[in-house]
DNA sequence: TTGAAAGCGGTACCAG
DNA sequence: CTGGTACCGCTTTCAA
């Protein structure tokens, strides 16, 4: 615990010169540098977090707001929390975590506190409450996810249009004329705020493509295994030769276990694409093509935003939209235009 | 932004008797405290944290250590981390994550800080990294879970030994003879460090209550639905007339549907107790009898214990575990003694 | 390239 | 019951 001052005497210099050894802001002689990293290590010294925080202009903690609903998919929503914790220390700065049932009262308290210099906001739903406080505040905020109105506020998200509008493309170019979209269960279309975005998409570019669209909630509340496998059939049942899914993980083992039991291969008999899973699908029992979320992504670039504010000039407002990648595991394959091809298979033979 | 020297001219008083009137610490008339109070809340006066903190002796922020392995149970784990952060907050504390790849470097990095008045540690393993680390720094540390060498630390636990042995003797004296435990998959038996509590107490309860014990672990690496039936189906097939349930949620509904599969209705056919859920039991299909582990109850102790570390004396070193509390939802009958009561039921005939 | 010193915004001791 | 004020430990001018 050894202060700014005793090492200042150690290393034979001023408070300052330590000040700004350390903080580099202000050229110091390599000698005089080294005497004083040398003290340093040698007292264990490291500056007091909360003279930093008074006398500095910032105190390099980040709030992290995260509202918890019971309906959270908790592996996900953990991947976030640690990304954002991963890109956070980063840059030096460590993440407070705002689990405030009131999630409005901790941001404003960490804002009049001046506990923080910036608020990230995780779990974003359509219609907010945090958006217009976020407006009221003075402490810049960045949202990870894209509210309905985003007037004026710094988003930052995954291009879920985009990666609807890919996946899409590439079944319809590989022959598929009716593909269906086994979706989250029917509250998630209300509380959050890609489900909409996906589907709406999902129509959009279907039609755009030129091929048919069905969609299936996965249940009501929870996607049940049995709401799955339920909305899977169907879907196959309708006709479709191609599934999207946009669900977690256990529903995408529920939609494989329903097409292992019609005795369908993928990608022979079906083709799969996963639209933003956030998890390895490359590991589920049969590998999918993905265009995956990924909250690294995500949480470095809001880090980043974040930390723009404070070299001066506040980032343009407006929403940043990551470019989705995609992973080919081989779930895709050209119409298994069956009847066609035995045909043929029998003409030649 | 209003500061204390405007709330004291806004109230005319000094800076010291604001001071004293927010923190309690000394006594205040009570019109010139209400003089204070209006010009507070005209201002919008909150205490800036840097200051407090440099100046005060608390920085009101507690640290969670929590190393997010790969096998981490999100639900359970979110569960805790809710928890602490609704305990901390109950006492005007906030909490900040310690997500490092390295936990010991965060924990020695805020601790030297001076950014936290007590670590909290979670997620603790047998053989456990931070204890040595805790031994070494100078900040309060609570585990929430016990490691083996616990030797002058404080910790927190639910009393995982007695629910066992208190869901085997009420299984016992229900005249079960033979009963099973449903466990965790095998790799948590070295990982954490309460599996292993629950099996040994299960094995000493049995032979204690003189009865038969049968364990199964529920996979390897993950409790997969498959492993979870395979282990119930074995203890099932051993002759087990009650089990004991010690695994996640969705292996719990497992559980149920391979005995749904079997036709062996709960309790008549089979009884059943889960030890140590953090989800609620009596939301499954079939409520179940339970044990629960309740984090809030863990957490506010954790809390109350970091906060006695500043009322002048550290809490004496131990383990405080908490009494489990038993869940009566009808899963529990006594043993279905078919042959002699079907006997009895035809000589009534 | 380096040093001296004025704050940063509270807390709490010492007086009255 | 209330005021004055010496710090808390670091950052950052202002001077040299």
């Amino acid at each position: 615990m050894a202060k700014i001052d005793e090492v200042a005497k150690a290393a034979g210099v001023s408070i300052s010169t330590v000040s700004y050894a350390l903080s580099g802001k202000r050229p110091v002689s390599a000698d005089t540098r080294r005497r004083i990293e040398e003290a340093v290590e040698r007292l264990g010294y490291s500056p007091n977090a909360g003279a930093r925080m008074l006398a500095g202009r910032r105190t390099r903690i980040f709030a992290l707001t995260e509202p918890l609903r019971k309906d959270t998919h908790a592996p996900t929503h953990m991947a976030f929390v640690l990304a954002t914790a991963v890109a956070a220390r980063r840059n030096d700065y460590d993440v407070l975590l705002l689990t405030d049932e009131d999630a409005q009262a901790g941001m404003r308290r960490v804002a009049s506190n001046r506990l923080v210099d910036a608020i990230l906001v995780l779990d974003v739903a359509p219609e907010d409450p945090r958006v217009a406080l976020a407006r009221e505040i003075d402490t810049p905020t960045v949202f990870i996810g894209v509210p309905n109105d985003n007037d004026g506020l710094v988003c930052v998200d995954l291009d879920f249009e985009a990666a609807t509008r890919e996946a899409v493309g590439r079944m319809a170019r590989a022959g598929h004329a009716r593909i269906g979209l086994v979706g989250q269960p029917e509250v998630s279309y209300s509380r959050s705020n890609f489900p909409p975005r996906v589907r709406e998409e999902f129509f959009a570019a279907a039609s755009m493509f030129a091929v048919t669209a069905d969609f299936r909630a996965t249940g009501h509340e929870h996607a049940t295994d049995a709401g799955v496998r339920a909305a899977t059939g169907e879907l196959l049942d309708a006709g479709a030769t191609a599934l999207l899914l946009h669900c977690p993980e256990e529903s995408h083992r529920a939609v494989l276990a329903e097409l292992a039991d019609r005795r369908l291969r993928v990608p022979d008999d079906i083709s799969v694409i996963s639209v933003a899973p956030t998890f390895d699908t490359s590991a589920l029992p049969r590998p999918l093509d993905a265009l995956p979320l990924v909250p690294q992504a995500s949480c470095d670039l809001a880090v980043d935003l974040a930390l723009t504010f404070f070299d001066g000039d506040r980032p343009a407002p407006g929403i940043r939209l990551i470019p989705p990648a995609y992973l080919d595991h081989g779930s895709l394959a050209r119409v298994p235009d069956a009847p066609s091809a035995a045909v043929a298979a029998s003409a030649v033979a």
